[in-house]
DNA sequence: GTCTATATCCAGATAGAC
DNA sequence: GTCTATCTGGATATAGAC
């Protein structure tokens, strides 16, 4: 009994995830408004009507992408930041591995840029707008507080630790557009262009 | 009689510049789906039919304000190329008045935003993709001459070219996402913490 | 759970008076 | 040039059959 009752479940989250994947893609490559509900349904191969047996709303669905967005990246982050390395590793780590999941990853590039969407425009649903508000700092001050150590260390450069911080994510996100507006051809750059901004030195190793 | 056309057309010319700076903000601010026909007028302060006297439709304002977008900036560096400096004085000065435009100016930040968005969306007006196709390679191709000329003078690291040209302009728009994002808190990082990812040596002078 | 049909609403665009 | 009133289409969300 209890057995169906959540093996139901499982398959109701597992559609719902299939929604949300499908959605995803959508929404970033055209945004909330332009994204029609037929348009998500039509994608994953559902009727119309059936998409609100899983979602209240289009609204809803986004936010829930939102959400779960901040959740994994925010984790992300906060792991890295319990590493064992050094502050200067620990930042080239970080770079090669999100060069790396920009390329290889579409998820990954379409989640950046939904969230740098949802970020931006006043007509993000109000819950969305929550956590945003809520969660879209931490990445900042983790790599803000990691690049501070490494100032103590002398390995990262003595430039103001927010502003750093700040051009770490926004050249991210910027890469992240560029994929999104060139697709297949996307190369990510050698990750030494991109550390040089924050070493003292040079070299990768 | 000649006089009273000219005057009225430049008249008209005005209103119409006067519709495309509101329309910017909005669309920069919700999107082209999400910015309603009705807040461009009462943004401007006139009615919603009026607008049509202007325009045939929403999306020849946001065709026309594209286009507007990519003729300044390709004209900006085409200019720059043109300028007696070294490539890479060329590429400082990009970099400086790129940060002070971003930082100063509401329209250059939306500018970015805009054709940013434009870029990527599908949802984006035919027209408007179609100067995108001919026009946005452009500054990727000013900036990629410029840095070879400066690997030959050996005051630009030798990365491949294309690979810091993309990172340039990704890294200007990232940051423009993240004024349009942050808004009023907005702080431009020191100019030097971008040189940095170019320049053989560290210093500026 | 899944579909088709439909009610409802809202935004883009037009018409016509002033 | 400017407004108000209106037509029209299309998208969200619901209802109800299977």
């Amino acid at each position: 009994m209890t057995r169906n009752i959540e093996l139901n479940e499982k398959m109701r989250d597992e559609r719902r995830e299939q929604i949300l994947s499908h959605a995803l893609r959508l929404f970033a490559a055209r945004g909330l408004a332009a994204t029609k509900i037929s348009d998500i349904a039509t994608s994953v191969g559902m009727s119309q009507g059936l998409l609100y047996h899983y979602f209240r709303s289009k609204e809803e669905i986004f936010t829930e992408i939102v959400r779960g967005a901040f959740e994994k990246m925010n984790a992300a982050v906060r792991m890295l930041e319990e590493l064992p390395q050094s502050p200067r590793e620990k930042i080239e780590m970080a770079i090669v591995q999100l060069l790396k999941s920009l390329e290889e990853s579409e998820d990954f590039a379409c989640t950046i840029l939904l969230n740098a969407q949802a970020g931006i425009s006043e007509a993000t649903p109000a819950e969305a707008q929550a956590i945003i508000r809520e969660e879209s700092g931490i990445p900042y001050t983790v790599i803000a507080r990691i690049l501070r150590a490494g100032q103590q260390e002398g390995t990262i450069k003595p430039f103001d630790a927010d502003a750093l911080a700040m051009v770490f994510w926004t050249t991210i996100k910027g890469l992240a557009l560029h994929k999104a507006v060139n697709g297949a051809t996307f190369k990510a750059p050698d990750a030494r262009i991109l550390t040089a901004m924050f070493f003292t030195e040079d070299r990768l190793h």
